[in-house]
DNA sequence: ATAATATAGTTTCATATGTAACTAATTTGC
DNA sequence: GCAAATTAGTTACATATGAAACTATATTAT
């Protein structure tokens, strides 16, 4: 039996790069909506601040490899951080090449007000979830990225 | 006893939006490099051209609701793919604002060409999970995209 | 029939983003 | 100790993107 002309090989809405692509961004902006609207910071912005809630006294580069952002996008994200106060920066002593960058008194006030904001976001996004379900996920997800980028650094 | 000053209380490496954020951005650039490097077709120039593939003879609002597109980003894209013959137009008998889309012969070859490479980047990446938890995976998406657009049509 | 409203799609404008070139400081090789 | 190569970060330029204004057609209400 010949085959069968087998029409569309291809649906978009069950191809997963297609379905990861708008799930994000749709998560992603719901949730920079949030604390664009609120505090003006934007979604590359808040995330130079939330590796800084972390971990404070980093370096544009280090912030750079934590949170696959290239160096310029950092800088520019660090440039408006600088201008709103929210952050502030100091030269190494061991390197003039380096900054070292913290989060100001009103930068650690915004970062408190919104990690809730965030995590209460994904929260009603995983509460969806069973336990179980949560931890799959987490452990599919792990499995993908290692997949998608062999190279990646193990977190 | 008092709380211990839980310090910061967002990792965002953890943070799933900012995973699914970063995977991604990870497997559509993978991929989009493969068709854009071979057709110089950009990502939403093939989502509009494997939009045509499945259903032919369909206008741009139609793309954007299937694609999750906005009809700028449409706009463009059909631009894009009418110059460079992808894909052709005509005006619609009922109603002469619609244009009608298909794909052209040249169109159709190079959809051909790209299914087999997206549907093999895409087999790259599931097939390092088990039939089981591809099931989850999908299943899990399902959910979390429901919950992070409850209003979304159901596909 | 006609004025008001709505819809399909394009264009404009302002902003965001990525690549490459650049500046300044540091390290390496000799 | 110094020229060559690296590294940190910024700037410039070209392109991508999103919001709003716009054009043309169609629909609705009177």
């Amino acid at each position: 039996m010949p085959d069968t002309p087998s029409k569309p090989s291809l649906r978009l809405s069950e191809f997963l790069p297609y379905r990861l692509s708008v799930l994000s961004n749709t998560v992603s902006r719901n949730i920079a909506d949030l604390y664009d609207r609120a505090f003006g910071i934007s979604i590359w912005q808040w995330r130079v601040m939330a590796v800084l809630g972390e971990n404070s006294g980093i370096t544009a580069t280090e912030i750079g490899q934590v949170t696959a952002m290239d160096k310029v996008a950092v800088s520019r994200a660090v440039s408006g951080l600088l201008d709103s106060g929210h952050i502030a920066r100091r030269a190494s002593k061991e390197d003039a090449r380096r900054a070292i960058l913290t989060l100001t008194a009103k930068g650690k006030e915004v970062y408190d007000q919104i990690v809730p904001i965030a995590l209460g976001a994904e929260r009603d996004l995983v509460e969806t979830l069973s336990p179980d379900e949560q931890a799959q996920l987490a452990s599919l997800m792990e499995k993908l990225a290692r997949a998608a980028e062999p190279d990646r650094p193990l977190w």
